[in-house]
Order: structure tokens, then C-alpha cells, then sequence
DNA sequence: TGGCAACCATACGCTTGCGTATTGATACGG
DNA sequence: CCGTATCAATACGCAAGCGTATGGTTGCCA
């Protein structure tokens, strides 16, 4: 018997990410309410004492979360798509990569969920103007006015946002469709034409 | 001065309905969750008292505000759109008629939030099969496969639901395109093809 | 006018969750 | 070996909400 003591440790001390971690996932299952301090300490296996020590108050933890969500947001998208040169191809590599990241897509629609949270609002906010703008701005590389660009901008974003709404919501209706590539290649052809326009 | 009592009551007695009417708006602006007792009749100049007079508890209330949403939308959406024998206009009518519904579509969009509620999923999961069987069912009447119909059904759904979504979580973003028709038109003009065809 | 039914107020107990205070327990450097 | 920093348990006070119990007020009707 090395440590028969009274009551050992759970194993290793708890990080903060570890607590970040834990409310960022509860967040994407059950949206920011679902983020408590109690119920989340019974789960990691301590109690209140613990997270006390590592934050000041709930609202750190849930700032937190959100934080680290939004920074690999803007690493991703801005970094990774905005280096390619021709519109046409960014747009399409963008739209099947956002389609295929179904964790981003998912947290994307827990923060939806939370929206009337004056938490969440800013980061909805924050990404939707991003992403928008982004794409916004490939449609007008295309030959696109801005009236235009903005509608094609805003139906890919809604489609998205759709998807992994319905995705979240009634699992099953989404699941009778089995080939989603095609989904997606329908959305590019309907919003990137073959070819060079001007309107 | 008629009936100058010590506390007149909210000049009249309040109704189930109207109990039913105030949550069903609590839930299209805050979801399921904002329904709560005491504040709701805080809200409607009344206490807790006259609640328990009227209904057995809060999820009956619930249970009630949806059930009242479901039955509008069954009389709807079968009954007007079931009757136009083209497909082709079926759809289109169908399509542009659940755009202009804002305030359905409001509240479609709060039930999503609310989704991870146990006694919100049955009607959401009712009225997503209801609508998808819909599209799918003209779809085929279009020509084309189980697969493609299905597919398609879906494509449209997400885009109708993915516009409330950012019309509730974002509202700017939505307000930046001033032609919602012209959105709807790119909708249907993607997935209903102007003559029957067959796959 | 007496009584009953509809409607509502008040007061209470209970649970959940936040945040604080205080006191342990462990590890590690001097 | 001791002290201090790190991490956690326990106990407490507080607020919001649910649901119950009980009594009060109004209107109507016999």
C-alpha cells in the first residue's frame, strides 16, 4: 500500500483548459446555460473549492470558452482560404471546407442556440461579419455588384448555418440524405458560375 | 368615479388563452426556457395564484403554446399548398409563401434554440418530417429519384431555416440584402428546373 | 340575501445554482 | 524538516423559480 490516505487526489490536479474544455463542450451539446459551476465540478470529479481557485466568477469560464473558439476561427479562415488567388477556387475549397469541419459546425449552431446570451452576441457577431465579409468580397472578385455579392454571400452563409442547424436539431432528416458532397456541390454550382461575369 | 375599490383586478379576468398567448411570445423571443412562472405573471399583472387556477403547471403550459403552433401549421401547409396540382407551382408557391411567414418562421427558429428540450423535440421532429415528406414528395412529382429528391427537399429546408436562424441571431447581416425575393428567386430557380425532366 | 363558483393574492417550503470564507491536503524548494 | 504555494473540500448565505395551501374577493343566481 504506497498512499492509503483518507481521500486521494483525482489522479492529477485540474488544469484551467481542463475547465474550458469541459464548459466549451457542454456548450456545444447544451448551450451556454448549460454551463454551471456545480453540475460542471461534479462532472471533472471536484467541487466548487477547485473552480474558485482557477476563475474568478462563471462568466471567465464561459469568456474563455468562447475566446478559444473564436481564435481558431480567425487562424483557420482567414489564414488558410484568404491565400488563394483565384476567387473562383477559393470560394468552392472554402464552401466543401466548412461543410466538412462538423465540430466547427457544430459549435457554430450551439452558439446559435445561445444567442440571446449577451455573452455569446458579440463572438456571433464577430464571426458572422468575418465570414461574411469574406465571402462578400470573393463574389465580387467573381464580377459581382455589391447589391449581388451580399445575396450570394448571405444565401452560402444560410445554407451553412441551415445545415448544421437542422443537423443539430432532427439528426435523422439529415441523415436520409446520404451524400452530402452532393449537397455541397450543388450550393457551389448554383453560386459560383463556370465563369467570369459582369453584371 | 364607477368602481373606485382598493385594488381593481386587471380589469378583466384573465383567460387560459391569453396565458397561452404570452408564453408562445416569451418562447419566439427567448426560448422554452424564458417561460417561467413568476416573471410571466409579473408580465401579466398578476401572481403565481391565478396560474395554478388555470393550468396544473408549467409544462402544461408549454404543451400548450406548442401544440397551438402545431396546429397551424398543419392547417397551413397541408391544406393551402396540397390543393395546387403542378408540382412545379406547388413549390414555388410553397417556397415564397414560407419566406413571407416572418413571424412562423420566428418561431420556428426560437423552437430550434430550444431543441435539447425533451418537450420541444416531438413537435420539432413532427413538423420537419411533415415538411421535408412535402418537398420530397413534389420533388418526385418533378421527375426525379428518391436520392435527388430527398437531397434537394433538404438543400431547400436548410435554406429556409438558415435564414430565420441568422434573422434571429443576426439581424444586420440579414438586413444588408434589401431583396429577400431575389434570394427566394435563386432558390427556386436552383432546385425546381423550368421543365420536367426525368433522372 | 345567502351561497357557490371563478379567479386571484399571500405565504410557505423546497430545490438549484452562484459566490465567499475557511480550512484541509499535497508538493516542492530552501 | 519546515514553509509556502497550489489545489481542493466543506460550510455558509443568498436569490430565483416551482409548486402547495389557504384564504380573500367578485359576480351571479336562486
Amino acid at each position: 500500500m504506497p498512499t492509503p490516505k483518507k481521500k486521494a487526489r483525482p489522479v492529477a490536479p485540474l488544469s484551467r483548459e481542463a475547465w474550458v474544455k469541459a464548459a466549451s463542450n457542454l456548450i456545444a451539446q447544451e448551450g451556454v446555460k448549460a454551463v454551471a459551476v456545480e453540475p460542471l465540478a461534479l462532472l471533472l470529479g471536484v467541487t466548487k473549492g477547485s473552480f474558485y481557485w482557477h476563475f474568478q466568477n462563471r462568466d471567465e469560464l464561459i469568456h474563455a470558452a468562447l475566446e478559444a473558439w473564436e481564435q481558431d476561427q480567425s487562424a483557420d479562415v482567414v489564414s488558410r482560404y484568404g491565400g488563394i488567388a483565384d476567387p473562383r477556387r477559393r470560394l468552392r475549397v472554402l464552401l466543401f471546407a466548412a461543410f466538412e469541419d462538423v465540430e466547427n459546425g457544430k459549435f457554430f449552431a450551439a452558439l446559435a442556440v445561445s444567442s440571446e446570451d449577451p455573452r455569446v452576441q458579440p463572438y456571433l457577431h464577430r464571426a458572422t461579419e468575418r465570414r461574411l465579409a469574406f465571402g462578400v468580397e470573393a463574389f465580387r472578385a467573381l464580377g459581382f455588384l455589391e447589391a449581388e455579392a451580399r445575396e450570394r454571400a448571405l444565401f452560402a452563409y444560410a445554407a451553412y448555418a441551415g445545415y448544421f442547424q437542422l443537423l443539430r436539431t432532427t439528426p435523422e432528416a439529415v441523415a436520409a440524405v446520404t451524400d452530402l458532397s452532393g449537397y455541397v456541390r450543388r450550393l457551389a454550382e448554383t453560386l459560383v458560375p463556370a465563369r467570369a461575369r459582369r453584371s
